[in-house]
DNA sequence: GCTGAATATATCGGACGCGAAGATATTGCG
DNA sequence: CGCAATATCTTCGCGTCCGATATATTCAGC
């Protein structure tokens, strides 16, 4: 897993931190988790899970029925847990490389040529 | 451009937000962004400088000829300063979200029911 | 003077994650 | 009884990224 990770599946991997969740509350956890910026749609949701699994990062943790309805329980594995604080470091340099240019930027927006100032 | 950037693209803009660039020089300054970690194939570069000038978030500075070699400088767009601005400010809460995350789960890994404290 | 590496651009095909949409099944509300 | 909400799963297409390849020029080494 040397790709870095989409918002959808690290914002998935950041719900299943706390504690396992089943996919649908997923959905919901993610959406508060954003601020409401990303509603995670059946086919993401699922697809990820999938893969997910296959990649070793989650891990089916239990099912339940409840009112005649399976719910299938995710939490984070070991891997999971370590990939999800990689990524999460990788994204806080990204954050900072990029707040210093934008920074330096705004410090001098442009070469002071056109003003006249001497010569 | 309601999706989110693509790690490749984020550092790509990060990269020309402080000077115009030309395509191969943003490779080495992207390999430096993140300290190695990303090191940009052309097929990477040069279709990600196209759809960014399609979507408006890069525009052509200048092209200049050195040693008989065509350099074309590319610059951010206000819109793509403002995606910029917009993403890192993304990325920061979803960094956040994470951290705050990890961290809980790091005071409290498991419920302590088989250290048998009490009871 | 030729070869190969570095500079600098461009293009094509495949892989893969994501989103839209819809299917299925159950409970609860009006 | 129909409709919304809960909860899962599947299929299809698109966009992005990457690997590979091509082209052209300069410079260093032999």
């Amino acid at each position: 897993m040397d790709t870095p990770l989409r918002e959808p599946t690290f914002l998935i991997l950041t719900a299943l931190a706390r504690e396992p969740m089943h996919g649908y509350a997923i959905i919901g956890e993610v959406a508060a988790l954003s601020d409401g910026r990303l509603s995670l749609r059946p086919g993401t949701l699922y697809g990820a899970l999938d893969r997910l699994t296959d990649a070793g990062l989650v891990e089916l943790d239990r099912e339940e029925t409840v009112d005649g309805r399976l719910r299938r329980y995710y939490r984070l594995s070991p891997t999971g847990d370590a990939t999800l604080a990689a990524e999460t470091e990788r994204l806080r340099r990204n954050v900072e490389a990029a707040t210093a240019r934008l920074r330096a930027r705004s410090v001098q927006p442009l070469a002071p040529r056109t003003a006249g100032g001497l010569a």
